[in-house]
DNA sequence: TATGAATGAGTCTTCATTCAT
DNA sequence: AATGAATGAAGACTCATTCAT
């Protein structure tokens, strides 16, 4: 039959598409895509469920728009903070700050990391959109790296790399609780591992 | 609920208790788990749906014994590879062996290896099983380790960095695609980086 | 409920519930009453799908109106044709004209015909309008033959066998493709038996 | 997923999948397809909604079951009559039982006659059904005309005739009323129609 | 023990109709 | 008069779990 879904056009139109997709996707993030039902998302927009398949396919398109809307904020939220790029004085400082900004990105929004890192593993489209960003942000980083007179030998890999480290010692940070882990010391190691990486570029 | 799990004492009946787990697992990592239902379970193992419920509290249930039973085949095959202690001649080779170890387990049980991944991260109990068996695998390696002459340096986290590594690694190989990261480059520099993680403990 | 149908005085809106009878009744004959909705015909009309209600209780007046509308179009368009009372020059004519007529008819209109006809046999209504035209036409018949010297000898209900044999005959010929049946002799003998009917009444 | 759809072996399983069908049918006919839901099909049968899905791929299903099961039962119950064989005594006898069959069965079956006549107009496998079985019964009338002496000269076609002729006539007799309609006449004319039709093949 | 038929609450989705603007 | 966004009841269908045998 005729396509059915309508791109609202009215500011409050808009604004209850938008809420749609913030409410349903927090709604995932928290409960699970398979946790919650489009009633839930209906109910937790304000709005009834017939004004949700106006807007959008099905209830996995709103997974997809909301991933495509906040998942940067979850999963990198640097690729949009524009001070990102000014204030590497140092190597060290470059570091230390994505750390922080990892860990403080992952304890904000703890749960959604890890239902759509669920997804993730088991959603092609997901798996796809972050993949790009993660790439998005490896050459993020690798610009900056440039732009502060790094040379470029095999640049995108060590970072890729560098970008593992970082992300490996947060979640420990953050989920393991390997209680006999050491934290400290751990970081000390990921940081001297990361300066090592780059130590024939760093200016 | 009253409950009326009986454990089966009968040869035929603990048969018929493993086929579940065995092939009700497998299912739930080929097609993941809300893809799956008791019937086609029960088809696989070629038993009723009923006897289900006899052995199992419920679908979940399956799940989280599957996981007990065939979790390490699937993401630490070495725990239970027992050459893997003798023949570090040198630490390259320790190296190189769980590199192709990795990939050569991804590769075999790649589909299972996503989903269950998946629910690492929905899941608390796979969660739990999980990081429990990352934990025994970072103590086996530190063993083996230890016995060739590693100073305990802070042992346990580098070994648990260098997983990291070389799990990052192989993931990056195996799945992202990432058309202009160089491969080989990129497994040249974690070797490089996990060698320089240990130097000062290497005998 | 309280009733707000208003009929249209103004040209503008005369012209609006014209076309959403005629795009309506259109899209339910092709697509069939159950298979279209509101907002195909609102659509298809040019229309908003609330100004609908203003002119029509409901969906289904829509194509009552239609079918009073257009239903001559589609089942007896011969009622309309003002020619179609001058040249019976001879009875085979006629029958021949009548013939073709239908044929030609169900072949133009071929879905809605068959739309419709889905509803004689589901709809009060249409099932009343349908039967009533079906009598007009019988009559219109009869008045030709009459005005050109028939005696009306059971005229009524010979025209009414008539027009069975000639509408089976085209359905027949139209649609079952009946393969062995043979179309050519099929209509001869049809039209054999027509004349049969009115032997003692031609003059 | 595996195929869900169960032919029950059991007696009592094959007695509800038959209830399914005859109450489901029977609804079907009554209401009209759209008007009856499976919650409604599942009352009448006096099982739960979800069996039906163990019998039936969807709700068409239960239509095209019912139409296989008992579509003869209400167009040609004569397909089915052994007796009908026998007593053609004369020609007379044959086209006035036909007639008395035809509208004692139209009674009888009324409603579901009508719902289901919508069908064959809109929907193909239920056309495909009733012409086949249309045509199933020109065949039988034809071999017993045959069998009692008649020249086999276009006798399909000639049957074929008849049948519509009877048909139309039983159709008014039961529902057109149209008032002024001469029903006793009418039936005269028909069968003065069908022996002229076989006026050459009688023996 | 074992079967597999049966249940029915719950899911996503559609659509005639209403309502705020 | 007109718009089109919004409603929410209703529909088809699924599936973990239970139950009669």
């Amino acid at each position: 039959m005729i396509d059915t879904i309508r791109e609202p056009k009215q500011k409050r139109a808009i604004e209850k598409k938008e809420r749609i997709i913030k409410e349903g996707f927090d709604l995932i993030c928290k409960e699970g895509y398979y946790n919650i039902n489009t009633q839930d998302i209906a109910k937790a927009a304000g709005v009834s469920t017939g004004i949700i398949y106006q807007y959008f396919n099905d209830k996995y398109d709103i997974l997809i728009e909301g991933l495509e809307k906040y998942g940067d904020d979850i999963f990198f939220p640097m690729l949009k903070d524009k001070d990102y790029k000014l204030d590497i004085d140092n190597f060290d400082n470059l570091i230390n700050k994505m750390i922080n900004n990892y860990i403080k990105n992952h304890k904000i929004s703890n749960v959604a990391h890890e239902e759509i890192m669920s997804m993730i593993h088991s959603d092609k489209n997901v798996a796809e959109f972050y993949y790009k960003r993660e790439l998005d942000m490896t050459n993020s980083i690798k610009d900056i790296l440039v732009s502060n007179g790094f040379k470029d030998n095999n640049l995108t890999e060590k970072v890729h790399i560098m970008l593992g480290l970082i992300d490996n010692l947060c979640h420990e940070v953050i989920y393991h609780k390997h209680d006999h882990m050491d934290y400290k010391i751990m970081e000390k190691l990921v940081i001297d591992n990361i300066k090592n990486l780059f130590k024939d570029d760093i200016k």
